[in-house]
DNA sequence: ATTAGCACTCGACGTTAATGAGTGCTAACA
DNA sequence: TGTTAGCACTCATTAACGTCGAGTGCTAAT
């Protein structure tokens, strides 16, 4: 078990090098306050605590520095919840205050207020789209071949595709396209928008409509929506502030990984609530083994998640990030509700 | 004037610095058999080169390393046209084989195998879409309070808009609103159309609709469509690849640059035709002195330009980008002509 | 149990020397 | 007169070496 002296000089320790990113000595953490003790009764604990696992040596001569299992207890047991300084939550309101019509827009916005607030890079994940519900169809020709399909959701999201009409078709046939879908599919989600055309839709085509086979062909393809997920970064520059990334090579995989990496990256696991911190190789992922991730979810109305993830060197300022993301989550979650309040909820 | 020689031993100092990365001494040039000159003869011509501006020194005992003026001379008089080898010029048609739908899609794909055949950093800047004619409006309501307008143009762009609806406003007034707009503002491109909306549908709403003050200025709002510059990237990892930039300030550098920086950033200069080189200082831009630019311009319609450009350092592989660049251009443009075929030209 | 003292380690930094690719210049050569 | 061989010189690069200082582990004294 660990004295109460090796807790707090495990807690300096931590906190030291989250500030100064330089291998902490004996000698220099006996001269705070918080630590009357010699450098040598701290040697003697730092001693102890790297036997624990805990701490580590960069080499034999050098100072300490918390290991991933020094930073999984900071994070557990030592860390000193944060209150936020004022111009922080001054900064911080700014995002919710302006009137913004989007929910796109303010989730980007929350991006980069993030980033600049931790000076990490910050990624949120849009809520899934596809779960929402048509509200309405309309097909607008734009030459003898081709038509735009739009898709409006209950959410006010529009959705919009080029497609071939067969030739020959008439400006009331596909007038009566438009109704049958707007008949048939209103409050369907999009993820089962193709499903239910071919159940619910098709039939009633080959008996109203003259070409139905390649009409129906054409909507089905325009009707596939990926249930893409949509990814806002932030501060993606804010790794040149943090000085273990003053390197070419580092860089280079970091902009790899968020350039070209598999979006999720298992960043984001799906059935988690509340905040997660997860500590270099914590991620499971070989290339994040040199980051921490503090991940966050919020809500955009009913069944409707999102999440948050800040992105940073394991030397991260873990009390001050949680804060931030406690705090933002939230009202982002209730800024995005009030967007959407008074919606027809049933969606038809 | 230059001598034959020195023009040939300026071409192959600039190509062998080209590849090389590395500065050019003058027994490394005697040793090609383009060069059949000895050592002393070619660091003579050097010397008249280095006083003249075309090349210069990086120290008193290093090899030369082409000037600006160098580059300069090399692209308007030395380039040996190149042509395309065989698995470039299959992979570069290889996006214009799929059939494809929506410009975006075809843009974003030539940004992608420009930088990968390139590999340096492509940068295209999509057709201007406020140029283009509105086709058809349509509002969806989606409470009480708001509504989503969208406006499809001839080249079938869909831009869409929530705003806020005066309380009260009847399910008939916002489809009296929609004809309004459909029979006065179709064929207006979405620059002028703020404008339109002004003159000819506002006293039409005064006389038809129950709170047209409102109403109006929300529609107002709604329909200002900034003319977005829309820029699809390629590569933008590239930089990584070319010696000079495996350095920490020179890649945190570009990386501002093209993140954050004003995204035109003089690269694409109006009215220009053709294939343009501009060489480090030639850009204006202080923070583009290390950088060269080939642009080119592509066509998407009449009066509809995209330009492309790539990035890359001074040293660039100017003749193969150039080729490259031409190509590409050109089959862009056909393939998107080809897409707008059959359009309805005069866009009412 | 704590601390003072001391020998030892090792990275950081600066100096020095050797190496080698490159230059300018002069004199010889065709 | 244009070309080339020869030579002294320059300078970046690299390795070897010494010094400095912050840090450690261990022992003995408090």
């Amino acid at each position: 078990m660990l004295t109460n002296r090796q807790l707090l000089i495990l807690q300096l320790t931590v906190k030291d090098f989250i500030e100064s990113a330089q291998p902490v000595g004996s000698r220099q953490l006996s001269k705070k306050p918080e630590a009357p003790f010699s450098s040598a009764t701290i040697r003697n604990d730092m001693a102890d605590l790297e036997d624990m696992g805990y701490l580590e040596k960069t080499h034999t001569s050098s100072g300490r520095v918390p290991s991933e299992k020094g930073y999984r207890f900071f994070v557990d047991h030592l860390l000193q919840p944060q209150a936020l300084g004022l111009e922080d939550s001054l900064q911080l309101r700014t995002v919710f205050q302006e009137k913004v019509g989007e929910s796109e827009e303010l989730i980007r916005k929350s991006a980069t207020i993030l980033s600049d607030l931790t000076n990490y890079t910050s990624i949120l994940l849009g809520p899934d789209t596809s779960t929402h519900a048509v509200k309405k169809f309309s097909i607008v020709p734009l030459d003898q071949q081709r038509a735009v399909a739009i898709i409006v959701t209950d959410n006010g999201h529009v959705e919009n595709r080029i497609f071939d009409v067969p030739p020959g078709l008439t400006a009331s046939e596909i007038e009566k396209t438009v109704n049958i879908l707007n008949e048939r599919l209103i409050g369907t989600s999009l993820v089962q928008l193709q499903q239910k055309l071919q159940l619910e839709a098709k039939h009633v085509f080959e008996q109203h409509i003259h070409q139905a086979e390649q009409l129906f062909s054409s909507l089905q393809r325009a009707m596939a929506v990926e249930p893409e997920e949509q990814l806002y970064f932030g501060g993606k520059l804010n790794m040149w502030k943090q000085p273990e990334f003053h390197d070419f090579h580092k860089m280079q995989s970091f902009f790899e990984l968020i350039e070209k990496g598999n979006p999720a990256m298992g960043l984001f696991q799906k059935n988690e609530q509340g905040i997660q911190v997860r500590i270099g190789s914590e991620n499971n992922v070989i290339e994040m083994e040199d980051y921490s991730v503090i991940t966050s979810t919020y809500s955009a109305g009913e069944n409707m998640e999102g999440s948050i993830a800040i992105i940073g060197p394991k030397r991260m300022d873990y009390a001050r990030v949680i804060t931030l993301l406690d705090i933002l989550s939230s009202d982002l979650s209730t800024a995005l509700h009030r967007l959407t309040i008074g919606q027809d909820k049933n969606g038809r």
